[in-house]
RNA sequence: GCCCCCGUAGCCCAAUGGCAGAGGCAGGCCCCUUAAAAGGGCUCCAGUGUCGGUUCGAAUCCGACCGGGGGUACCA
């Protein structure tokens, strides 16, 4: 035992007495298996009965990455926000599911590893045992037994099976679903179906081509693809990244690292396949805006045209364009500098009398077109973001078609147009377009405006509504029409002249899928001697990872190296010999592994049926706590509320949802989104301070003087900002513990504000929250004896009406996820009770409602109060208490009389009182009729129990 | 540039169309204490970023602007 200061009563609820009631309690907590989950069937299903009748509810949070410094107070903010809300439903009647894991493969675990010269499992699993024991300190009540780390071999041979599972599928566009590939070579062989556009690479027929040329057919198709196509390299990290991975200034997420687009072999996730389903299915979702916004954004889908422009030198040139309303006003045409066609369409003379804009003052249109390819693939995206909006380019010498007036117009290359969005081509229409507008004017090319400004317009291009001009040809003319309709005259017109056709593109690209890196899943893949990718049979499964000497990545400031990826250095497993029906052969393994995301895309599922062995998750079990509400007609599914940060807006949150909907396809899974309800919390900000280098210095040794801030002798600047390593601004749940214990932290930490809102942490500003566990605990305990301090006295009238508000407001707070209201509705409560009672004496009936209210946040003070009191067993099962409606209303109630909106009185009435009755009030009253008299009252507003308004 | 969120007391935040204050921190005063504070009590403090509109009535709804935060950006 812990010895009290002797000057302090010995009872008395201090940081000391707070940590041992909390270490006894956690203790309890896992002998008594408290927070044990039943499942509805399996090896977890004991205990089941006992909550058979109740509804359900899934809770998680995003789960954390174990980072060598350990946690600081802003990361458990969501973890004790769920915590508090799962505790509250439990004992408002729900079976509640709640567990926790750990995010263990990828960058970031890796990085530390190299960083400290340790194996990444090493470092990872002590990072893990300490996450562990801080959480475990916090008192959070998860089920121990459903904890799954995303590096343990048991958990990531299901990764590895989904993965199997992605492989040996196909999107069905017609059915816009996912199926197996085996369905798709039936409907092949049986003639029924063609080949996917752009997956036969050869010039015959499926029934023509030879077994390897109908895998590689095949493997177009699938889900998930070996693909050579530009991707972001970056050297630093020894890998490649996915487009969410990289910043809009061209840098890697993690490390902030130059990124280079440089075409290399590569897995990808045929995720924009689902693209469509992606968007559409926030609608169902209850989520943030903000998040949806960001998803919708990413997604970026565009309807219009794809329109075809005939050329001399033979390909036509496809773009595609949200506006063909304004097809006539296109008056040249630009590829991206990395477009296929350039080659053929560049002419081997200029011809005569081109401006030298145009040439770049170049003698061959040749040499300006390499020399401008050149330039533009050696500036970083931070120079062309540099370099403003200044529209640079080339011409090729060369012309295409308008199909709309038959106009030869010249073709251009420049840098502001991006191959890797729709077809890396556009028709430039300078008229409606400020892009196309200043590159016209640089160039001196002609501008047609082919939607009528109004006559105060001023501006350049104009992209607002207006009447369709200048757009008249042999067979089409818009003129006068509106943009809609326009659009639609044109596409029909296009479609019906074989010119192009209706179109939607969408900015979502496939998903980068493997990385040059030791710490991740290795993919269950293998290269036979035709060298196309073949999945390893289900029972090789789990392919562990082999351990190695030297796990560093191969990293360079080179551009130009070329992955390596770390596998590649054990010779003897990456090539075995293996009979995959075909008699033993020898295979090349896939070197690569999964990026970070991979095992975070389904670890909630995992956390339903961590045992089991069979499957990833047993059907059952996945209908039970996360299958549709048939009560709720559209429901998707999913995680009954999940918390998290904002920063995996595009990242895991749009990865899991992918992964689920192939899961959903594919029959393994009854709910079609991971996520049903998601909440994004805010930050735990905190005061940063910089010395005159602009270096952060030790906030914790800054002190203030007469309202400045100094470091030693030296002033330092405030700044403030996400509590960090970088900004030296962290203070540690340990600290907390040590000084107030972890109930007076989680109080803290829900009183700041709402869950959704960033807060500035003050450590100064905890004493607060001590202070109401200490006048809790002195309304139940006798500081002094230890003794229970409440009596048996029946509850007076006045009392019951704080206590009923109390519990009405403090379910309300729970319920809204603003844990603040509820706290400051508890402290209201006790308020009244450390006046009303000042001597002690608070009756029993009284206090064990605040203690039970007390409970999901302060659950350890709880527990003890609650035994105090004389109950035997933990309260996490007890019920929540209801307010009784008889005490919310007051006999009487004190109105505001207003005379036009302006308080002018008040007047005590029964509460029940009618309109007229109250009227009749406020006249009685002397000061009101002071006001009426001699004015003749023109309205009267009177809002029964609320207040009364005469309007005069 | 475009989109989203947020501006209430020195600070963090309540009040979601009806008397601007629930609660906390800090400040001030008092009590307990040899003393101290992480104890107890009392108390001071704003008219809601600005301007307009809707309404009997606006912190709340609408519009514009200012300030802060976030997302995204030659996306055709």
């Amino acid at each position: 035992m812990i010895e009290q200061p002797a000057d302090i009563p010995p009872y008395r609820y201090t940081a000391a007495m707070a940590r041992r009631i909390e270490l006894a309690w956690q203790d309890r907590w896992d002998v008594d298996g408290t927070f044990h989950t039943p499942n509805p069937v399996g090896p977890l299903s004991e205990g089941f009965d006992r909550v058979v009748g109740r509804p359900k509810l899934y809770v998680n949070d995003m789960f954390p990455y174990p980072s060598g410094a350990g946690l600081h107070v802003g990361h458990p903010l969501g973890f004790i926000g769920t915590d508090v809300f799962a505790r509250y439903q439990r004992m408002n009647g729900h079976h509640v599911l709640h567990a926790m894991g750990f995010d263990a493969f990828g960058l970031p675990a890796e990085q530390y590893a190299v960083e400290t010269g340790q194996h990444p499992r090493v470092t990872t699993e002590a990072n893990i045992v300490n996450y562990r024991r801080q959480l475990r300190r916090l008192g959070l009540g998860h089920d121990p037994r459903r904890s799954v780390a995303t590096a343990d071999v048991s958990y990531y041979r299901w990764t590895q099976w989904i993965f199997r599972e992605i492989f040996n599928s196909w999107f069905d566009a017609d059915a816009q679903r996912g199926r197996p590939i085996d369905e798709l070579v039936t409907d092949l062989d049986a003639g029924i179906r063609e080949p996917g556009q752009g997956t036969n690479p050869f010039d015959r027929t499926w029934p023509e081509l030879s077994t390897v040329e109908r895998r590689e057919v095949v493997n177009n198709h699938r889900l998930a693809y070996v693909s050579e196509a530009p991707v972001n390299w970056c050297p630093a990290l020894g890998t490649v990244l996915a487009n969410e991975e990289v910043t809009a200034d061209g840098r890697s997420d993690r490390g902030n690292f130059p990124v280079y687009r440089r075409p290399l072999k590569q897995w990808m996730m045929r995720i924009t396949a689902y693209a469509d389903r992606l968007l559409a299915d926030l609608d169902r979702l209850d989520w943030t805006e903000s998040i949806k916004l960001m998803q919708r954004n990413w997604i970026g889908r565009s309807t219009g045209a794809s329109v075809i422009f005939a050329t001399d030198a033979g390909p036509g040139i496809e773009v595609f364009t949200t506006r063909p309303d304004t097809l006539f006003g296109a008056t040249y045409m630009v590829l991206a500098p990395e477009h296929p066609l350039v080659e053929v369409l560049t002419a081997s003379q200029w011809p005569d009398g081109v401006a030298e804009a145009w040439t770049g003052k170049v003698a061959l249109p040749r040499e300006a077109v390499l020399s401008y390819q050149k330039r533009a693939s050696q500036r970083s995206e931070m120079d062309r973001q540099a370099e403003a909006r200044t529209k640079t380019g080339v011409f090729v010498g060369s012309y295409a078609a308008n199909p709309a007036n038959g106009e030869q117009i010249p073709v251009f290359i420049a840098d502001y147009v991006l191959m890797g969005y729709g077809t890396g081509a556009i028709m430039a229409v300078p008229g409606q377009d400020q892009r196309d507008w200043d590159f016209a004017e640089a160039f001196e090319l002609p501008i047609v405006r082919t939607v009528q400004p109004p006559p105060d317009f001023t501006g350049e291009a104009f992209t607002g509504q207006g009447p369709a001009i200048n757009s008249a040809g042999e067979t089409l003319t818009l003129d006068g029409m509106g943009i809609v309709e326009a659009k639609a005259a044109m596409i029909d017109w296009l479609e019906q002249y074989g010119h192009g056709a209706g179109a939607v593109t969408y900015k979502l690209r496939d998903w980068l899928f493997s990385r040059q890196r030791y710490w991740g899943e290795p993919f269950p893949i293998v290269y036979g001697a035709d060298g196309l990718p073949q999945a390893l049979p289900e029972e090789m499964l789990p392919l562990t990872l082999p351990d190695i000497e030297d796990f560093t990545p191969k990293t360079s400031d080179d551009e130009n190296s070329d992955p390596e990826p770390p596998l590649g250095r054990i010779a003897d497993w990456a090539t075995v010999r293996l009979d995959l029906g075909e008699g033993e052969q020898e295979y090349r393994r896939e070197l690569n592994t999964m990026p970070q995301w991979a095992g975070s895309c389904w670890y909630e599922l995992r956390y339903l049926d961590p045992t089991n062995d069979q499957s990833f998750v047993d059907k059952e079990i996945e209908r039970y706590w996360m299958g549709p509400d048939p009560a709720k007609p559209g429901d998707t599914g999913g995680v009954d509320l999940y918390i998290g940060g904002v920063e995996h807006a595009v990242l895991h949150l749009l990865y899991s949802r992918f992964w689920h909907k192939v899961l959903f396809d594919l029959g393994h899974v009854s709910s079609e989104e991971p996520f049903r309800r998601l909440f994004n919390q805010g930050y735990v900000l905190a005061d940063a301070f910089v010395d005159n280098r602009g270096v952060y210095v030790e906030a914790e040794q800054v002190e203030q003087r007469d309202g400045r801030f100094f470091y030693g002798d030296e002033e330092v600047r405030r700044e403030h900002g996400k509590m960090g390593k970088s900004l030296k601004n962290s203070v540690t749940p340990d600290e907390m513990y040590a000084d107030y214990g972890a109930d007076t932290l989680r109080l803290y930490e829900m009183f700041t504000g709402p869950m959704d809102q960033s807060r500035p942490w003050e450590t100064k500003a905890v004493v607060g929250s001590m202070r109401l566990l200490q006048r809790i605990w002195r309304v139940v305990v006798d500081e002094n004896t230890g003794k229970v301090r409440t009596s048996e006295s029946a509850v007076p009238v006045e009392t019951s009406r704080v206590l009923h508000r109390t519990i009405a407001g403090v379910r309300d707070g729970m319920e809204t996820l603003r844990f603040n209201i509820a706290i400051a509705k508890i402290t209201e409560l006790t308020n009244h009770l450390t006046t009303a009672y000042a001597q002690g004496g608070v009756p029993a009936a009284v206090a064990e409602p605040l203690v039970l209210m007390l409970a999901p946040l302060a659950p350890h003070a709880a527990e003890e109060m609650w035994s105090t009191l004389g109950h035997e067993q933990s309260l996490t099962w007890e019920a929540f208490p209801v307010p009784d409606p008889a005490y919310l209303v007051d006999e009487t109630v004190e109105i505001p009389v207003q005379v036009n909106g302006k308080v002018r009185a008040t007047v005590v009435v029964p509460a029940d009182i009618d309109a007229a009755g109250m009227e009749a009030a406020a006249r009685a009253d002397t000061r009101v009729a002071a006001y009426l008299d001699g004015n003749t009252v023109r309205k009267v507003v009177a809002v029964p129990g609320r207040l009364i308004n005469f309007v005069v």
